[in-house]
Parts: C-alpha cells; sequence; structure tokens
RNA sequence: GGAGAGAUGGCAGAGUGGUCGAUUGCGGCGGUCUUGAAAACCGUUGAUCUGAGAGGAUCCGGGGGUUCGAAUCCCUCUCUCUCCGCCA
C-alpha cells in the first residue's frame, strides 16, 4: 500500500508513475485526499471533546471527593452530552478513514524509474543472456512425454488422487526434485540468506500484509474451517516474519531462503500454457527474501539478480534476464527482474525466477521499519525472488539434456546432490 | 476434544475503579569516573494519529459493554500455559 503521505505532497507523480503501469488513478487518488481531509477534520474536533470530557471527568471526580455531590451530578449531565457528539464525531471518523483505506488498498505500486512502458510482455527488455541453446538430437521429445517414458513423473496419476496440476514424482523423478532443493538452499544460505521453514498456510493478516489480499484472493486455496490461506509463495510466510517489528538499523540487510511447496488456484489458465510442468496447482520453490535500507535495497536488488543468475548458470541452462515493463509487472512491485530458461524441445522459454523490489509497499500495510539515526521510524524495503522454482527448471533441464536414446544427463554441479549422472 | 489459569512497554514483572502511558529490575542510549574497559553513580529510553508549534487524542492481546471516569468490572473472540483424553 502507498503511503498517505506520498499521496498528500506528490500526488501528480503517483497518478503519472501509474500511468506506466496502464493505471488511471487520478479518480482514486482525488477521493482518498478528499476522504482525508474529512478525516482530519472529524479527527480535530473529536479530541476536542474528548479533551473536554477529560476534564470534566476530573472534576467530578474532584467534586465527589469533597463530597459537593449536586455539583458533581449537574457536570455529569454536560459529559453526557459531550458523550453524544463524540460518538457521531467518531463514527463518521471511522467511516472516512474506512472508505480511504478501501481506496488505498487498490492502488498499485508505482513503478521506478528504470522501468520501461509497455503494455505486456511484448514490451519486456532483455537485460542480458547467457547460456547456449542445445543441439536436440531427432526425436527430441517435450518433457512431459519424456518424464512419461523415463517414468518419472505420472501427470495421470495426480489427477487420480488429486486433479489437473498435481503431478506424481517418481523414483528419480523425485530424487532429482530433492536434489533441486538442496542446491539451491545450499547455494544461499552459502550467500547469506538464514534458512526458514515457515508454516504453508497463513491467517487473513499475513496474505493482506504481503498483498495477496485483497488483490489475489482468488488464486488462492482457501481452508474455509479456520479461515487460513494456503500459501501461493514462501514470501507470504517469510516477509511476514517481520510484520509490526520495528528494527535497529544495524539490523540490515535481513536475508532469508527458504523452501516451500506453493499452492495457486491459476484460476483462468488454459491450452498449452498448462501442459506438463509449465504451470501447476503445486509445485516446489525456494525463495529468497531481503529486506533493506530504502537507500540500499536497488543494491540488494543487483546482488539478488547476480545470485539467481549464478544459479541457472550453475545448471549449465540458456537463460535471459528481462526488465518488465509497467504494463506486465504486479500490482506491488517497484521494479521486477523475470529469468526464463529455455526449453528446448518445446521452443520456448519460460520463466523461472521473479525478483523484485516492492520498496516500502509491502511494509507500509506489514508495519516493517525501523529507527532512522534521529530515532524516528521509517518503512525498511522488502525483496524477493525465487531461487528458484523447480517445475520449469526441471523442464529444460530435460528437455535440453536428452540424448537420442531418450536418457537424460544430469548437469555436473547437481550430480552430488543426486547421486547419478543420468536418468535412464 | 474436556477442565482450569493467564495475556501489561525490547525482556522480566507490579498495578484490582480516579492524580496510571503505567512502580521496579534488566537491556538500550547519553554522561561522570578511567590511559581504555569493567564496576559504580547520574540522566534518559514505547507506538500511532493530529497540530505550524505549544499542545491534544488514542493504545495495557483483538472487539464490544458498564461507569462522570476502566490496565483494573462484565461479555465475546484469539492466543499461551497446566491437567486429562487422543495422537504423527
Amino acid at each position: 500500500m502507498l503511503t498517505l503521505k506520498l499521496l498528500r505532497e506528490q500526488p501528480d507523480r503517483v497518478i503519472e508513475r501509474l500511468a506506466v503501469k496502464n493505471f488511471d488513478a487520478s479518480e482514486i487518488v482525488s477521493r482518498i485526499l478528499e476522504a482525508d481531509a474529512q478525516r482530519r477534520a472529524c479527527q480535530t474536533q473529536l479530541d476536542a471533546s474528548l479533551a473536554e470530557q477529560n476534564v470534566r471527568a476530573k472534576e467530578i471526580g474532584a467534586l465527589m471527593k469533597q463530597g459537593k455531590k449536586e455539583e458533581a451530578e449537574g457536570i455529569k449531565q454536560a459529559v453526557a452530552d459531550l458523550k453524544r457528539k463524540s460518538a457521531e464525531l467518531e463514527a463518521k471518523m471511522e467511516e472516512e478513514s474506512k472508505r480511504m483505506n478501501d481506496l488505498l488498498v487498490l492502488l498499485p505500486n508505482i513503478p521506478c524509474d528504470a522501468v520501461p512502458a509497455g503494455k505486456g510482455a511484448e514490451d519486456n527488455v532483455v537485460v542480458r543472456e547467457g547460456g547456449e541453446k542445445p543441439n536436440l538430437p531427432e526425436g527430441a521429445l517435450p518433457h512431459w512425454e519424456l518424464a512419461k517414458s523415463l517414468d518419472i513423473i505420472d501427470f495421470d496419476l495426480g489427477v487420480k488422487i488429486t486433479g489437473a496440476g498435481f503431478p506424481v514424482y517418481k523414483g528419480k523423478g523425485a530424487r532429482i526434485q530433492r536434489a533441486l532443493i538442496s542446491f539451491f538452499l545450499d547455494r544461499n544460505t552459502k550467500a547469506g540468506y538464514l534458512e526458514i521453514q515457515p508454516p504453508l498456510v497463513v491467517n487473513e493478516m499475513s496474505a493482506y500484509g504481503t498483498g495477496q489480499l485483497p488483490d489475489k484472493s482468488a488464486q488462492m486455496y482457501y481452508v474455509n474451517l479456520d479461515n487460513f490461506y494456503m500459501i501461493p509463495t514462501a514470501e507470504v510466510p517469510v516477509t511476514n516474519l517481520y510484520r509490526d517489528c520495528i528494527l535497529n538499523k544495524s539490523d540490515f540487510p535481513v536475508k532469508m531462503t527458504a523452501y516451500t511447496q506453493c499452492f495457486r488456484r491459476e484460476a483462468g489458465s488454459y491450452g498449452k500454457d498448462v501442459r506438463g510442468l509449465n504451470r501447476l496447482h503445486q509445485f516446489d520453490k525456494v525463495e529468497i527474501v531481503q529486506l533493506a535500507l530504502p537507500e540500499n535495497s536497488y543494491d540488494a536488488l543487483e546482488e539478488m539478480v547476480r545470485h539467481v543468475e549464478s544459479l541457472v548458470q550453475a545448471l549449465e541452462l540458456p537463460y535471459r534476464i528481462l526488465r518488465l515493463c509497467g504494463g506486465d509487472m504486479s500490482f506491488t512491485s517497484a521494479i521486477t527482474y523475470d529469468f526464463e530458461v529455455y526449453s528446448a524441445a518445446q521452443g520456448r522459454w519460460l520463466e523461472v525466477s521473479s525478483v523484485s523490489n516492492f520498496e516500502s509497499f509491502q511494509a507500509n500495510r506489514l508495519k516493517l521499519r525501523y529507527k532512522d539515526e534521529n530515532g524516528k521510524t521509517q518503512l525498511a524495503h522488502t525483496l524477493n525472488g525465487s531461487s528458484l522454482a523447480l517445475p520449469r527448471i526441471l523442464a529444460a533441464l530435460l528437455e535440453n539434456n536428452q540424448d537420442e536414446q531418450g536418457r537424460v544427463r544430469i548437469p555436473e554441479a547437481l550430480q552430488e546432490y543426486t547421486g547419478f549422472p543420468m536418468i535412464g
């Protein structure tokens, strides 16, 4: 959520920057400022009324002690009138406050200056590319067919047990999943990230804190009996560890990594996008999260991008890094770099990581703050990125490393984790 | 799941209707002393909103109520602990 301060001080800048996300904020901004003005006017009156009540109550106390009952009764009458007035003002203030808040959560984060304008994926900017696309053998298979012939992933069994988008990994398929998780976690902890194992379901406050609510409620599985949400990413529980916290400057940077399964309803997806491992309802992901001081958050972002890049390089995958245009960015992000790996048999780029700086947008909702050198509380910055999401990495590994016999070579760096150099 | 007890500032822990945003201790910060440090001593130390400022308002787990007045009394929700039951 954007800060009210920013809206009050630079409403035109907010409107201008949100236009880069193709979001017309002018109407909402002016309504927020109006509600804010109303609220403040109410509060000034309410505070005065309450202050008088407090004074009167003390007078009554003093009179009672002196035994002057009749005088006290007279003042009681006056207080009763004040109370009625206060109740009205308070109701009005809360109404305006709610009106303002309901509008405020509708505004996306403003993109930082480096974000290119654009409508959709076609306007994203390729920052750099790396690795080499393989020359596949004759008759190379897409990963879902390869996985079936090697008997390492069973999509049909998943349908039987649960439904589409819930694959069953078997044998070396299950083992390579475990290997990738360990590989990523080891690399991340070596880079200074603290390993966290968080809950996989969260309460409403947490889903709200990182911005999944109210914006994306339909994308989460909901446990209605206990009012919990299944996490769509480890970002939610891990970032929320610091909800309602006030840190010291010396606590930064906070660097955390977590492996979790992720659950997404993916309502509205269809067709070739969801084939095989391309899009799942349940998948594995290792996430990195950083909390940074505002002056350092863009250095932190750069560091995270370099780190994720080192992972795809270690796996010998052809990759490219995109800077997302305004139209393709998420609601909460100020800037996002997407990592894509090339899945050779499908002949398409697959998104495997998204690294973002949210600046103070999440921190404002989370009330994640720190004390600056003057002892004032300021909002921290939050960042996160996938390092990495497993299914599409696995898809690319299978497709790119297949040989003419339909066997799959395991990249060298991963072999100590899998314990085998080849599948098939 | 059943019964009981509890939730107070960074932590520990007083406070059972008025002068309590809250005694005290620890921790933190500043100072005195010291070559430096420790110890000791002195001072200081919560958040949010509002106001140009002085100041004002709100907050003792969340919400509601009683009262002129609530950390304190009542209701309710959540969470924690103890005992019993069940159980990976």
